[in-house]
DNA sequence: CCGCATTTGTACGTATGTATG
DNA sequence: TCATACATACGTACAAATGCG
């Protein structure tokens, strides 16, 4: 499989799905690193922007993780605790702020669920981590 | 208020700031257009990488939509539909794929809620019109 | 309906900073 | 110490969508 750079279909949009479908195909399991960033650039002869606005892509969606220094991963998912909603309470989700990202270590493309209790109290929630159950 | 190409603190998170500011101040109200890129980068001295970069901050917390050939502008919140989380059901909380999103036209920086039922049906509903209750 | 200016999207280049092992 | 890899930030150019005259 090749990019074709007059598709009508973005370079990075074209990567991004060769990389998926490598890892849906079990060529790269959970866990294992994705080759850098300039090795994909000379494998397809497509410029780094392109690289880099794939695997952001994915990295949006949660598939893979990167870190700098070390590289991309495909991102294993989280044992998901399971958290009881309980009577009164509601829930909604969101994407955390930068600052929430930070402090509650999440990765990115991981949204946050808010839990709001009949008193008011509000509780945050990793939403790659949770389980909402209604016993 | 202006950024400091020193700082530890890179550009484009400076000004995320600073448009957050200006957005939660009232400055930017709800709907209302964010100045354009060109702009921007001339009124802060920077370059169109590190606006760009900014503005996807914003774009990937749900703060901010972008459209090609219009520009950006201060995302109004959807009013969320109630829905019960009935005995026996749960829930957990993801980033859609591009298709999801193209398909439920999510704005970038919406995740999705995936409700199952004791029968194991699965439904997914846009997380950023949804309010999940157990009354 | 057409043409034009504006605006964002894509894609390339270079350089330098910083984290990792 | 050193090579590797990603992060940031500047530049350029052209494509594509939008909206207005």
């Amino acid at each position: 499989m090749t990019i074709n750079p007059r598709s009508h279909t973005p370079v990075y949009v074209q990567l991004a799905e060769l990389v998926r479908a490598r890892i849906e195909s079990g060529d790269l399991p959970v866990g294992s690193p994705l080759p850098s960033e300039a090795r994909l650039g000379q494998e397809y002869g497509i410029g780094r922007d392109a690289v880099r606005m794939a695997i952001a892509l994915l990295r949006s969606e949660g598939v893979v993780s990167t870190s700098k220094g070390h590289g991309s991963w495909v991102r294993e998912q989280h044992e998901r605790a399971k958290v009881e909603l309980t009577s009164g309470s509601s829930a909604i989700v969101r994407m955390p702020s930068s600052r929430e990202r930070r402090e509650m270590d999440l990765d990115e493309g991981v949204p946050v669920i808010e839990i709001r209790n009949p008193k008011g109290e509000v509780t945050v929630l990793p939403g790659d981590q949770t389980e909402l159950i209604r016993p």
